[in-house]
DNA sequence: ACATCGTATCGACGTTTGTCAATGCGTGTG
DNA sequence: CACACGCATTGACAAACGTCGATACGATGT
C-alpha cells in the first residue's frame, strides 16, 4: 500500500474568487489524509526537525531524543508522514534518512488557498 | 476556553531557504491543533461547502444533507472547526451562520511552506 | 560466524475521536 | 402563551490513535 496521493494538483483555470465548488468525497478524504498527518504535535515537530536538518534531511537517531519518545513511537510518527506522502525515506548504510517531499507541503498549501 | 490562537504570524526576517531551525513545541501544539482539525474528510468537507456557498456561508441546515450526517454531528464538526478558528459563527435569526476565516487558512498555509 | 548498531514491527494499554439518539435551549410564529 | 424549528449539548459506544516495551530484521564491523 502506502498509496502516497499528492492531493491532486487540479485547480483548472481559475481566476479570483471564481464561484467556488464543494470538493469531492474522494478529495476530501486524499487532503485529510496529509493534514491528520500534520495534525499531531510530535508529527509537526518531526517535520520541522527534518527540514531543519543538514541537507534537509535527518535520521531517526537524530530525532527521538529532540521530541523525548522512544524510537519505536519516532519510527511510527515517520512510517504516516511518508505515507501521506509528506517525506520520503532513503536507506544510507544502516541509517534510515528521511528527507521532507516539498511538493506535497506545496500541494497542502495551495489546497488550503482554494478554500 | 476555545483559544483559537492563529498559528503565530512570525517569521521574522527570514529570506530564501536561510538556515531553517526547528520550531517550538508550543508552536508544533498550535499548528498541529489546525491541521488536526481539517485532519478529517467531514471536516474538510464542510469547510469546502461553507466556502463554496452563497456569500462564502452556510447555516448547519444547509450541510447536514451534502455530508450525509446527523445534525448533531455535523454541530459537533462545526464546533471543531470554530475552536481551531478556522470558522467564525453567527447568529442571525434562528440560524447560525458559519463562514471561512480565511487569515487562518492563509497562515497556515503559510506555515507549510516553512517546512 | 558473530556481535552490534540503527530501524521496523508487534502486542498491549489507556486515551481520544466520530457517530448516533435523545434532550435542552433560544428564537420566531400561530 | 404555546408550539415548531434550528442548533447545541449530553451520554453512550465502537473504532482509531499515541505510546511503550519487547522483539525481529538488516546492515556493519570484528
Amino acid at each position: 500500500m502506502t498509496s502516497v496521493t499528492p492531493i491532486a494538483a487540479d485547480a483548472p483555470e481559475t481566476c479570483c474568487t471564481p464561484a467556488k465548488s464543494a470538493v469531492s468525497t474522494q478529495e476530501a478524504a486524499r487532503m485529510a489524509t496529509v493534514f491528520k498527518a500534520m495534525g499531531d504535535p510530535t508529527r509537526v515537530r518531526l517535520l520541522s526537525l527534518i527540514a531543519a536538518g543538514e541537507q534537509g534531511e535527518a535520521c531517526v537517531c537524530d530525532l527521538t531524543d529532540p521530541v523525548g519518545l522512544s524510537q519505536g513511537t519516532v519510527s511510527h510518527h515517520m512510517r504516516i508522514l511518508a505515507e501521506a506522502g509528506l517525506v520520503e525515506r532513503e536507506q544510507r548504510g544502516k541509517w534510515a534518512y528521511y528527507s521532507v517531499v516539498r511538493p506535497t507541503l506545496d500541494a497542502a498549501a495551495a489546497a488550503l488557498r482554494t478554500f
